[in-house]
DNA sequence: AGGCCACTATTCACGGTGTGACTAGTATCG
DNA sequence: CGATACTAGTCACACCGTGAATAGTGGCCT
């Protein structure tokens, strides 16, 4: 399950979307729309716009000084606006593989043979994500919690019960194994 | 929710700390103990080895012909076996940004003024994910299934359930928000 | 008046990460 | 004896992100 990656390429276009913008406006447009979501850091953005630029998605518009530094502005070409709409109503294709990192920290734990470590790391991850779960049960009953917060802590939520759920089988498998080690 | 990442070095290391292999090797044993894994290219595994070998996690072991072209065994240094435990040790901390690619994809085509896109987007994307469910459910009764694919097919349902949930919630608002619409 | 800080806006060098094409040796099979 | 498949690795390249550096403007404090 990769379906948790989102390309800064699409988001840049589709911040893009709603008309001209340089570089800084974008990064401060972004904080403000996305506000739970990766941070996004300036350097990135201007390294996205310049590839962007390269591949046909964006033009520069123009360039110049407005109480400060200078600054170039810019806009979705007709292409960039294809890709965007396109990538708007592509449906996310669950990855055909299954990225599951608890799982193969416990199988490389166990191919060192260490079934101590294995168990004791779900445990420990276990605890973790119980922790953070309160965390975020918090966010949800805190009237203070925005709807976005609330929205994103609800996601959050739901997967990291899948995980746990997870967790808690292999941690039966696991010590099942161990105890009927002599 | 980026907990689904793991680093091609850890993941080299772990297969590394049986014993000495070389690059070819470690691919088919890569492919051996993880077949739900994302796919791990050839030319990948040789630059990783590079990089570690810079960082002083493996050496290079020996340079010798088998049956074949030359082949590089390499190993784990001591540094890399306490890189190794130390990441089997740490428990991973669920990342305190929220990637959600639905809630982004639709957010933009909000943004972009298209409530219709939107909703039809989180249809479709219902309808693949409950498609996949289906395969995944599949795996899980198939008698020929293996432990590992029935373990895999297990994480992977939950997580496209914590998805679809989220979705249809999501969809409740969205058409909701149009049929307010004049 | 002078100094400092905060904000705006961008650039640059660099390093990690992965991809696809290519080279090259050996074995096998018809 | 030629084609093919498998073994093993190299290389050039592109993407993506980071942190530091640069540079202009305005405001505030003393």
């Amino acid at each position: 399950m990769n379906s948790g990656l989102v390309s800064t390429s699409h988001l840049v276009l589709g911040l893009l979307a709603r008309g001209e913008r340089h570089g800084y406006d974008l990064k401060r447009e972004h904080d403000l729309r996305f506000p739970s979501a990766r941070p996004l850091a300036y350097g990135q953005i201007y390294a996205t716009l310049e590839r962007m630029q390269r591949q046909g998605l964006v033009d520069a518009v123009s360039r110049e000084r407005v109480d400060g530094p200078d600054r170039t502005t810019f806009r979705m070409t007709r292409q960039g606006r294809k890709e965007l709409t396109t990538w708007l109503a592509e449906v996310e294709t669950p990855a055909p593989f299954v990225t599951n990192l608890f799982a193969t920290k416990v199988t490389l734990a166990l191919l060192t043979g260490d079934e101590g470590a294995a168990a004791d790391y779900l445990r420990r991850q276990r605890q973790a994500h119980l922790a953070r779960m309160r965390d975020y049960t918090r966010v949800k009953t805190d009237p203070e919690s925005s709807l976005s917060q609330v929205l994103a802590a609800d996601y959050a939520l739901s997967h990291l019960d899948a995980d746990l759920r997870w967790m808690e089988t292999a941690l039966d498998r696991v010590t099942g194994l161990t105890e009927e080690m002599p």
